[in-house]
DNA sequence: GTGAAAGCGCTAACAC
DNA sequence: GTGTTAGCGCTTTCAC
C-alpha cells in the first residue's frame, strides 16, 4: 500500500458544481451559467465562481452534461487505416478542426473492414456521439453494401453521419474528392510531356475513386486521339493500393513488353512499389519512364526520385468535412455533396517522353 | 422541408430501458441487469428483454451509465504527431487493443506541443475517461517540464495516466523501449560487418531516448576499442527528426570531410533524409556507406534500398500499455515501469564496411 | 431472482 | 439576474 499509482484510493471525492455554488455562496444554476456562459451572470458572483473554478481546477463532467441537454460535443472517426498517411492525414486535420470548434473525437479504426465499421457504429451510438464521419472503407465502393446501408440509416435515425465517399440509400452528406479532376490533371501534365504511351497501375474498379479516375483516363486518351489499350491498365490485384501490390502489378505490366513511357499509380504506395520495380529491372525514372501518383503523401518526398502526385489540401478538406458533420449535427440543412480540388504537385519522378 | 439529412428533427425519441422494460413486464432494473449481466436473470425474462432490444436496436446510452457507476470505458489517447508512422502504428495498435477490451478511445493530436497535451488532458478530464495514455510530446523529454509535471499529477489525483516516456515527479506508469539495447542491436550489427567509423545523425539529447543511445553508443565504441570522435555526432539540428533534417545533417557531416564508413539516423524519416543526401552526393548505399535507423516503419520498405531498422513489435507493445492503462483504471496495482525489447530487422542499407 | 427508489452531476424551464 | 426544481437514462443498494 502506501504509494499511488494515480487515482483510485486516495480518490478525493470528485467536485461538483455544487460545491463550487455552496462556496460561493450561489445556486448551482448559476455556477452552470458562468461555466456555459449562457445567460449573463453579475460580474461579481461570476468572478467569485472562476476564481474557485480555478482553485479547486474544477472541471464539469461532461457526461452530466451530456445527459442533460442531450449533446455530448463529440465526433465519432470511423477510419480504414490510420497507418496509411492518407488516412493519417485526413484524421488530423479533422481531429485538429474538431477540436477548435470544442469538439472531442472519438478514434475508431477499423481495419477489419464492413463488421468492424458496423460494430464502431453501435458504440458511437452508445456514447451519443453528435454526429459521425466516416472518411474510408465501405463509404469508398463503387456499389454500396445493402447490409452496411441499412446499418447506416438506423444509426441516422439518431446520428447524422458524414463521409467522404458515398452510401448509396442513405442521406448522409459528403466532401468528396474529384477524382476525374484529379486523373485530368495527371494526363495534362503526361501528355503534354509527350507520353501517348501511359499505363494504369493499382486500385480496384469496385472502388469508386478508382472507376471514376479510370472513365476519366479514357476521356483523356480520345481527346488526345491515342487508342486504348486494356493491356496496360492492371487493376484488382490482390494486394493493390499497397507497395507490394504495385511491384506486382508493375512487374506483370512488364511481362507483357507493351510499349509504355509513363505510368499512373493509384496511390503513393503503389507507385513507391512500382518505382522499386523499374529500379529491378534497370528502368529508370523519369528518363525511360515517368511515374506519378496520387494522395501526395510524404511518400512523395522519400522516394528517390520524389513523385509527381496529386494534393488534395488536407487542411482544407478536414475543414470542410468537420464544418459539414457540426452543421449536421445542428440541425442545419447544407449541401449534401461536396467537392474538394485536387492540384498537381510536380517533382522529378515524371518527364519528357524518351524520344 | 420534407428530406432530412440524418437525424434531427425527425428524431424519434430515443429508446431507454424504461420502454424496453414496460414492454417486457418486466422492471427497468432488470433490463439494466440483462445488459450488463451482472447478476443472473431468470431465461424467459432474460430473452424477452434481449428480443425487445434486438427489435429496436436499442443501444444503452453511455453518458447514463458511465454517471451511474462513474466508469466511462474510454481511454483518452494524447500522442504527439498521428502523421509520424511510428505514431500511427502505436496508435493503431492501442485502439485495437483497447476497443477488444471493450473500451472506446478519444484521439488527441498536439501537434502543438506542451501546452495542447496540458489543454487535452483537461477535456479528457471532462470526459472521465478512466485513464489517458500518453504517446510521446513531454513524455518523450529528458528533463520532465515543471509545468506539465504539476498539471499531470493534478489530473492523477482522479484520472490514472500511462506513458510511453516518462515523468519525472509523477507516479504515472511507463512502458517504454529499451533505448540502449536498440542502439546495441544497431552497433553491433555494423561493428560485425567491420565497421570502425560509424556516425550518429539526427536526434535532439533532451529527448530521453536519443540520450539513451549515444550513452550507449560510447559504451560499444569503448567496448570495441575504438575512439570516440564529437565530430561525426550530429544532434540538436533545428529540424532533425524529419526528412529534411536528415538531409541537412548529413550534409555538415560530409562536409567536414571525415571518414566515415555507416551512419545510424535517429528514424526512419532522418535515415532516407540521409540516403538522399548521399544520394545526391554520388555516394553508394551501402557499398560506401552503410545506413540504419529506428523504428521500422513502412518508410523502411519504401526507401530503395530497403533500411536495417529497429522494430518494436507494435502489436505488442500497444497491448501492454492499454493492459497496464486498464489495471490502472482499475485500480489495480503493477508495475510502474515495463520494458519491452526491440529487434532487428536488417535489410539492403547495410552492408560490409568498404576495404 | 426481481422491483422500488435513490442517486450520479449537470441543464433548462419556470418563477421571482 | 438568480434560485428552485425537475428531469436526462442509467446502476445499485435494499427489501422482498
Amino acid at each position: 500500500m502506501g504509494m499511488q499509482q494515480g487515482a483510485k484510493a486516495g480518490e478525493s471525492k470528485e467536485i461538483t458544481i455544487y460545491d463550487i455554488a455552496r462556496e460561493a455562496g450561489v445556486s448551482p444554476a448559476t455556477v452552470s451559467r458562468v461555466l456555459s456562459s449562457s445567460t449573463n451572470v453579475r460580474q461579481e458572483k461570476k468572478q467569485r465562481v472562476l476564481d474557485l473554478v480555478d482553485k479547486y481546477q474544477f472541471r464539469p463532467n461532461a457526461l452530466a452534461r451530456g445527459l442533460a441537454d442531450a449533446k455530448t460535443r463529440s465526433i465519432g472517426m470511423i477510419t480504414a487505416d490510420i497507418r496509411n498517411p492518407f488516412y493519417a492525414e485526413m484524421l488530423m486535420s479533422c481531429e485538429l478542426a474538431a477540436a477548435e470548434a470544442g469538439y472531442v473525437t472519438y478514434l475508431c479504426n477499423a481495419i477489419k473492414g464492413k463488421s468492424q465499421e458496423s460494430m464502431f457504429l453501435d458504440r458511437l451510438k452508445e456514447q451519443r456521439v453528435d454526429v459521425v464521419i466516416q472518411i474510408g472503407g465501405q463509404v469508398d465502393e463503387m456499389v454500396s453494401d445493402m447490409t452496411y446501408v441499412e446499418k447506416v440509416n438506423q444509426i441516422m435515425k439518431t446520428i447524422p453521419v458524414v463521409t467522404t465517399g458515398r452510401l448509396d440509400g442513405t442521406k448522409c452528406r459528403s466532401v468528396r474528392i474529384d477524382a476525374m479532376k484529379a486523373m485530368e490533371l495527371l494526363m495534362e501534365h503526361l501528355l503534354s510531356l509527350g507520353h501517348r504511351h501511359i499505363g494504369l497501375v493499382g486500385g480496384k474498379l469496385s472502388v469508386l475513386s478508382t472507376y471514376e479516375k479510370l472513365v476519366q483516363y479514357r476521356q483523356m486518351l480520345t481527346e488526345a486521339g491515342i487508342a486504348y489499350d486494356p493491356d496496360i491498365i492492371m487493376v484488382d490485384g490482390a494486394y493493390t493500393y499497397s507497395l507490394e501490390g504495385g511491384y506486382e502489378e508493375m512487374d506483370q505490366l512488364l511481362q507483357k513488353g507493351k510499349e509504355l513511357t509513363a505510368v499512373i499509380a493509384i496511390n503513393d504506395f503503389t507507385a513507391a512499389g512500382v518505382m522499386h520495380c523499374l529500379a529491378d529491372h534497370g528502368i529508370r525514372v523519369p528518363e525511360d519512364i515517368s511515374v506519378v501518383s496520387y494522395d501526395n503523401t510524404y511518400i512523395s518526398e522519400i522516394t528517390f526520385p520524389g513523385i509527381t502526385s496529386i494534393d488534395y489540401n488536407y487542411e482544407e478538406f478536414g475543414r470542410k468535412v468537420v464544418t459539414a458533420a457540426i452543421e449536421a449535427a445542428q440541425g442545419v440543412e447544407g449541401e449534401l455533396l461536396q467537392i474538394v480540388s485536387p492540384s498537381l504537385v510536380v517533382r522529378k519522378s515524371s518527364g519528357p517522353a524518351p524520344r
